[in-house]
RNA sequence: GUCCCCAUCGUCUAGAGGCCUAGGACAUCGCCCUUUCACGGCGACGACAGGGGUUCGACUCCCCUUGGGGACGCCA
């Protein structure tokens, strides 16, 4: 039987990690075996699920390449397929008519509770014969003996008696199925082999396989990958700060190097880390994947951002750099080459904001010096060897960085001076205090008319502070 | 509370009874390289939750305790 995985979110929130990580483990375990991966939109809960959000999902599984070969289903299109097997399960005698109060269930509960039981459905109804005309839900007739067994493909063997679980409602009042009857119909109509989900679900698993064993199916294999925990060690949420994979996106990470982060968090391959998508398809293996959850690092993620960054074509890197570039309202067509640009300052960055921050001052002049730098270099001392380099840049023939640089060494040579005394007020006059490669190649990409601009600026500037002392 | 699951450095992890003086990565701290900032190189710090078994021998197997997570909805 050839393998067939799926992702099924319910649309009521962006995209996060967990998911995204989940969805990921789905799309490796499909792609390795040369399996079908299967997008389905979870959609049963009017109340709460948005077209905002089924959107967002779908931008959120592009961007990361996850392609689905299937969907994205919508569970809310396929209602009366699921009123066909609750029709089917209420014939068998697998199902009944309950028409217990809420108010009823949740004295119940609250009774349950205080005399420190687990809260379950009494099966009051199990027995009795509810007019289909009068407002009702419909329950599944759970077994009451024996257990269900299944061997986890990451947990192992795990058990469940039959007599922990209630008559869980398949059909609410209003006539729409609930998640745990509608999952079961779609993983056995779309063919499913491997459901790989949450941890969340563990419970819910031996239900829905009571559910397929009272519809005569067979019952995929099961895989329930841990939690992903914030960087505190609690569960994640909106308070950690950017949980959204589309956030991610905003804050200048690539899409692979968060996917390679993902991947690393609750699985291994030895001591390998960076991991391309050939890499992952090859090695990954469910029998591999960690039981206990795990926290994430927001560190060790940037860590492998600025390693994609370092390693990935340039070209590429300045392709997606450019719209960061726009946010800062700086047109990169109107300076030096982005690529070039990206080439030099590449290994300075994390994200590819930082990378646009710190090589702004190639298209535009800064607003201001760093102010530590400033008291160290622009200093009465620094006025003769700017000048100096100013008319000798002038001068120069050709623009090129080895010429410059002979430049700057002959008048280091001339004065008698350490490079640093050149250097340091140079670099600080041309960058305002950013990072950036050796002077040459930054007085190079700046251009000469800028450059000879903002060596007149700075001239200024010291002028100006040492008069004052 | 009841049921289920989990447990190696701060974090992600390697470890399938002797290969472990417990390895790697991120972070942190040194040193080197250095025209700033980085990159890079070298090194340091740092963990088998606790207690019982099993075994000639336990990080590895079993039990208990503790701690963490999940489920217990007419949510998914």
């Amino acid at each position: 039987m050839s393998i067939k995985t799926r992702f099924a979110p319910s649309p009521t929130g962006y995209l996060h990690v967990g998911g995204a990580r989940t969805a990921l483990f789905s799309w490796l375990h499909a792609r390795k075996h040369g399996g079908r991966f299967v997008l389905r939109i979870e959609d049963t809960d009017l109340e709460r699920s948005t077209e905002e959000s089924v959107n967002a999902i779908l931008e959120g599984m592009t961007w990361l390449g996850l392609e689905y070969d299937e969907g994205p289903f919508f569970q809310t299109h396929r209602f009366e397929r699921y009123e066909e097997v609750i029709q089917q399960l209420l014939v068998d005698g697998h199902a009944y008519r309950c028409n217990c109060s809420r108010e009823r269930l949740d004295e119940l509960r609250e009774g349950q509770m205080k005399r420190k039981e687990k809260p379950r459905y009494d099966s009051r109804c199990r027995m009795q014969n509810v007019n289909p005309d009068e407002p009702h839900v419909i329950r599944f007739r759970n077994p009451v003996e024996g257990n269900v067994v299944f061997d986890d493909l990451v947990r192992g063997r795990v058990a469940f008696n039959n007599s922990e679980l209630d008559d869980l409602i398949i059909k609410r009042t209003d006539g729409s199925p609930t998640y745990n009857l509608s999952v079961v119909v779609d993983d056995l109509d779309m063919g499913i082999t491997q459901v790989i989900r949450g941890d969340d679900h563990l419970n819910n698993t031996p239900r829905q396989m009571n559910i397929l064993k009272a519809l005569g199916a067979e019952t995929p294999q099961y895989a329930h990958v841990p939690m992903i925990l914030g960087d505190d060690g609690a569960r994640l949420s909106k308070r950690h700060g950017a949980v959204s994979v589309m956030q991610y996106r905003e804050q200048g990470l690539l899409p692979e190097a968060l996917l390679n982060y993902l991947v690393r968090l609750g699985w291994s391959h030895g001591d390998q880390e960076i991991f391309s998508l050939d890499e992952m398809v090859e090695h990954f293996d469910l029998s591999n994947v960690n039981k206990a959850p795990s926290s994430f690092n927001t560190e060790k993620l940037l860590w492998i951002n600025q390693h994609y960054i370092k390693e990935s074509d340039p070209a590429r890197v300045a392709h997606l750099l450019s719209v960061h570039m726009g946010d800062l309202d700086i047109d990169p067509a109107l300076g030096p080459d982005l690529v070039e640009v990206v080439k030099v300052q590449r290994e300075r960055a994390k994200t590819l904001v930082e990378l646009a921050e710190i090589s702004a001052f190639y298209y535009k002049d800064f607003d201001s010096y760093n102010e530590k730098s400033m008291k160290k270099a622009f200093k009465e001392g620094a006025i003769a060897p700017l000048e100096r380099t100013r008319s000798a840049l002038t001068a120069l023939d050709e623009w090129h960085p080895e010429a410059i640089k002979r430049v700057l060494d002959e008048v280091v040579a001339e004065l008698e001076i350490g490079f640093g005394k050149l250097g340091m007020p140079l670099r600080l006059a041309i960058t305002g205090g950013s990072p950036s490669p050796d002077l040459d190649t930054t007085l190079y990409l700046v251009g000469r008319e800028a450059t000879i601009r903002r060596i007149d600026r700075a001239l200024e500037m010291i002028r100006d502070l040492t008069s004052q002392v």
